[in-house]
DNA sequence: TCCTGTATAGACCGATCTATATAAATTCGA
DNA sequence: TCGAATTTATATAGATCGGTCTATACAGGA
């Protein structure tokens, strides 16, 4: 059985906000490209706005989802480095075009808070999820230990889309290793 | 004497730009800020594109002659960290919105072969710089540590926009103590 | 004095934007 | 097989977009 008219406009409509970018994507180029008439959208989604909330909303939740998933099997202790992995192939797999996220807190930092809210609340999710794997690598005590992690990640978004993935997920491997050598040097 | 109507357009288009992004300021909202007549900009400036070439252009200038004044007059064997210095200063006077290249990126990847091209340059600027500064301090041999420094530097262009200046700035300070520690630690 | 360059003022163009209205056709479960 | 929900097709509203046009005003230099 396809997918849903709707499920096929999310994936349509998030495939052309990601390489296009939200302001530059009408309505008519997401119906016309998801094989639809432009009510079916509106059946479904009542503004633009709407959609782009549910797009942005349903990748964070794939996301982080699939980090969730690598920590839990993570080997005792790897918990951190098996999280950057994962972030590292969501990058690879969708992300070559650059965060889309990080899109969204450009184009709509003071053109809706709500959509601006969402896009920050995913970064947040992404510094949350890295502390609780730090914790659970018994990590917890290194002050700031997270955030610096979570800096790199966030360097890696950049680096990818200009140095390309090979290089860019290397150095984002040895960066990692080394915040977290230092980490567990300094600490016991 | 007050500045030309040329480069008073030309502040003022950055300013919308990196505030509300590219395509949502339109050409009306720029010369309304600016106080001035919709054929001025057209006589300055053949087309929207132009304009964001040239405020693109101007402040990638202004941001790598900052980082240039900083290296050269950095003490011996600290050109790298006067650098990241430098680009931390940037970030706090006139970067706390996200970084407008990366912006430009976003939004014309698909849309302006031009734009993204000039954006891109400003990335490998700066990446050349880090390369410069590293082998003025004698770390030239260490494969890949310009481009660790660049993935921290980029970090902490997302992580000043959700964790505040202070608190990305301080985190970006270390971390960038602690690549070049590792380096010269691993190298002679 | 004349000429050139720049700025102002405002109307105007076609194209595109988001969103709605309405009626016919289709799908699909009960 | 019937009826409700969905999708299609089309027309339209009203705003805004980037860009052009004409005409006027005014400055400084030749």
């Amino acid at each position: 059985m396809p997918v849903s008219k709707r499920d096929h406009l999310l994936t349509t409509a998030e495939q052309l906000f990601h390489e296009q970018g939200f302001h530059a994507t009408g309505i008519d180029r997401i119906v016309s490209a998801a094989g639809v008439v432009r009510m079916t959208l509106y059946n479904h989604f009542s503004s633009k706005e709407a959609l782009i909330l549910a797009v942005l909303d349903a990748r964070n939740q794939r996301f982080i989802k699939s980090l969730d998933i690598a920590v839990a099997s993570a080997p005792e202790g790897h918990a951190t480095s098996a999280l950057a992995e994962a972030h590292g192939q969501w990058l690879n797999a969708y992300s070559q075009h650059g965060c889309i996220m990080l899109k969204a807190m450009g184009e709509f930092a003071e053109h809706s808070a709500t959509i601006h809210a969402l896009a920050v609340g995913a970064k947040n999710d992404l510094l949350q999820r890295i502390e609780a794997a730090v914790a659970r690598d018994g990590l917890a005590h290194c002050p700031g230990l997270a955030r610096r992690l979570f800096t790199v990640l966030e360097g890696s978004n950049t680096t990818v889309a200009l140095l390309g993935v090979a290089t860019a997920l290397a150095d984002t491997r040895e960066m990692i290793e080394l915040v977290l050598d230092a980490a567990m040097r300094d600490g016991p």
